[in-house]
DNA sequence: GCTTATTCTAAACATATGTTATCGTTTTGT
DNA sequence: ACAAAACGATAACATATGTTTAGAATAAGC
């Protein structure tokens, strides 16, 4: 659990007794490649931080269509977020694209850490505001580059993601086919 | 300021005395139609909560097209939420499309607010939260939704919207063009 | 190590959606 | 009250992107 306390110790000022007390509300769960960590319909209840591999959420649409929304790796945090923030049944998949191995922390635990931690609710604001910003960026990026664009800043963000993903994700990932992705790429 | 002490009121617990204190450092500022709140480009420092009228929030992309993100009306938080906490320029601009009323908040106001509120944090972290809802939600209609639905859905929860914002920024916020909006009305 | 499944590219074809232009109608500003 | 601007519908046309299919190259599973 090294790596997640010292995730958290970063993000806000906490001291030891604390950390140990909320990490240990927290436990391993690994997964095989290709193991749904969530599914869709269900309620959610617990946000997960990567230790080790590689995830992605993705959503199936009314004709059965697979879009992958987002990609994450060790040391940052994966969920339906809003699921677990509204209640309402996920709408996303949590997938493992190879073996991982998560830490997975549980909703009383940060119900618990918003209550006695010192700086608890800072920690969720942060999260929430890191979430945000992410989907926010992705949006503007859909908004204003090109999918080749886009496939380059991807390519420089995330230089080895395609030596870990097909490019089928990747495509769906900058709301392109396949197809086009290749096409793209021969130029 | 009534309105605005009870939106926050609602949110967290908070005595007259710390809404006081509070609300003495936001002020009013009004804009009439068509007014730019804010500019592209710009640094972002304050978040503005809608007394009266109706806000959209636009993005330019290199062909100089405009895309409508948002809309919002009374009684809700309006901002380039994403360069207000990254700090980085604004990519977006804010413009009032009806005559408008809106309470500034500052940013020195909202960092006072996260160190001296009781519930400061949280009503920082329900507002990141509820802005990660609207962003994810609309992201989900867009993957599993067709354009029609989605007008009709927008119909439901907004439904005078015709009647306050011209099609064509409405097409816009749906991700389609003018035309086509007005294609699909046909059938 | 062999067999099966997955992945990537390519070509031919299909089409939803965008583009441009026109024309009444409505709204806006002065 | 009038002129100018903005707006919504429509038609004709253009095209970027999707779809389907096939085959060769890789990777995965037992």
């Amino acid at each position: 659990m090294e790596v997640l306390r010292a995730v958290i110790a970063k993000m806000i000022t906490i001291s030891a007794a604390e950390l140990d007390a909320f990490v240990a509300q927290c436990y391993r769960k690994t997964f095989k490649k290709k193991d749904f960590l969530s599914d869709a319909e269900r309620f959610v209840h617990e946000i997960y931080f990567i230790e080790e591999g590689l995830l992605r959420v993705m959503i199936t649409d009314v004709e059965g269509r697979e879009h992958t929304t987002h990609f994450a790796v060790e040391q940052q945090f994966i969920a339906d977020y809003n699921a677990f923030l509204t209640g309402q049944r996920s709408k996303y998949q949590l997938q493992a694209l190879e073996d991982s191995s998560t830490i997975v922390l549980p909703r009383k635990a940060i119900e618990w850490g918003y209550e006695h931690l010192q700086e608890g609710e800072k920690l969720g604001r942060l999260i929430a505001e890191y979430y945000f910003i992410y989907l926010d960026t992705r949006l503007q990026h859909q908004y204003t580059l090109s999918p080749k664009e886009r496939y380059d800043l991807m390519n420089d963000i995330f230089p080895d993601i395609h030596n870990r993903v097909p490019q089928h994700m990747i495509a769906s990932y900058l709301g392109i086919t396949a197809v086009h992705l290749s096409r793209i790429k021969r130029q």
